[in-house]
DNA sequence: TGGTGTGAATGCCTTCACAGCG
DNA sequence: CGCTGTGAAGGCATTCACACCA
């Protein structure tokens, strides 16, 4: 069993979850790798190793299970704990994340929102009150929070970066066009929104030169 | 030449060039492979392989010429040229998008803004009015818009794909955790930001499990 | 018969390692 | 001497293909 997970499998496998949970809300209980993989744009060879890796779901000939898989998905994924996280920096990316309702619903609660800008510091979002960075430290461990989302300009994104891993967060998500540096134990995502559209411009560009 | 670019070179190639931007301003003008990669997270080897792909740019026994570097870049990744950008679904997060300055910076002009809802539509963000949906089919080949964003509910995302298409968008940015079916020639880029922390989340929950 | 589970083959990307150049 | 540019090697992830099972 113990065979490595490539990097990604863990990312399908949610994408295999959602799929499956809106299969058994219209009462469909049984799915083949070939149609999962048609929905999710994925080879059904692909679907069944990623499953693979964590064990054996299906039945030959018949295919699986919607319900059994359901909750064996949930179960690898950890779907029944649930984390604390805060947001730093409380802007319009910032704020929208506050107000996104699809992450309380998947185990991850936004407990807490800093800023730097006074004008931003006292805002409620939902049921969260944006406070004084210079609070971030003492309210991290007290909140138990482990998730830091970094919503800042570029310039700031470091030292948020640094201030949340002293208080004790484990991973970031990071929203600045910056490269972070931190210890080898913390976990960043980036997500650059801008790079991804201009990654999404060059296939443009690249399509006008094909075209002489 | 003619090699195949792997997926990730250009990503990375704005990567460096956001560096690079950084180092000129500094008054910098010479870098070496081994310190672009430091300060980019990568390797000195991916960072010669991934310009290789486009030519030669350093000077055995010195490095690059930031300022040559940064033009070659520019050039490579089109930075000359603009293109237009709608953005559907005018929530928080689509609000997000239109204020987001960085995006004009980079030659991304967000020009429209869609929704199905009567109460925003007719919002203003900074110069964009947010129109009825309805009139996206006239709007995007009259404001010659080669971009969708899609930021509305994962159960409208398909819907407002195929309308996106219908009026000739290229590429499409989707925010929407749902799985979009679209023709070929149609460039697609899924960003999913609950997904994105699910997945950072699972990282904690095996670091739990471990500590057993 | 239809579909899983999985070793083997393939293909892609990254890393290595070093010749060659300024 | 330091650093680039690049074939060759290596490692990972995906796809293939088929034995096996209900």
């Amino acid at each position: 069993m113990n065979k490595k997970v490539p990097e990604g499998v863990i990312s399908r496998l949610f994408i295999y979850l959602r799929e499956i949970s809106e299969l058994t809300k219209m009462n469909i209980h049984t799915i083949s790798s070939a149609e999962l993989g048609e929905r999710t744009n994925l080879s059904d060879a692909q679907v069944r190793k990623d499953l693979g890796y964590f064990g054996q779901f299906g039945v030959s000939g018949a295919g699986y299970n919607t319900d059994e898989l359901k909750a064996a998905l949930e179960k690898i994924l950890g779907k029944d704990s649930t984390w604390n996280v805060a947001v730093v920096g409380a802007g319009h990316l910032g704020s929208a994340l506050l107000a996104y309702p699809g992450l309380k619903e998947r185990g991850l609660n936004i407990v807490a929102a800093f800023d730097v800008d006074a004008r931003k510091i006292g805002k409620q979002v939902k049921d969260i009150v944006v406070q004084s960075i210079d609070e971030l430290s003492r309210a991290i461990p007290a909140k138990k929070i482990s998730i830091g989302i970094i919503a800042v300009p570029a310039k700031e994104a470091q030292g948020v970066a640094d201030k949340l891993i002293k208080a004790g967060v484990e991973c970031i998500l990071n929203f600045a066009p910056a490269t972070l540096i931190v210890p080898d134990n913390v976990k960043v995502k980036d997500v650059d929104l801008s790079r991804e559209l201009e990654t999404l411009s060059y296939f443009l560009v690249k399509r006008e030169e094909m075209k002489k």
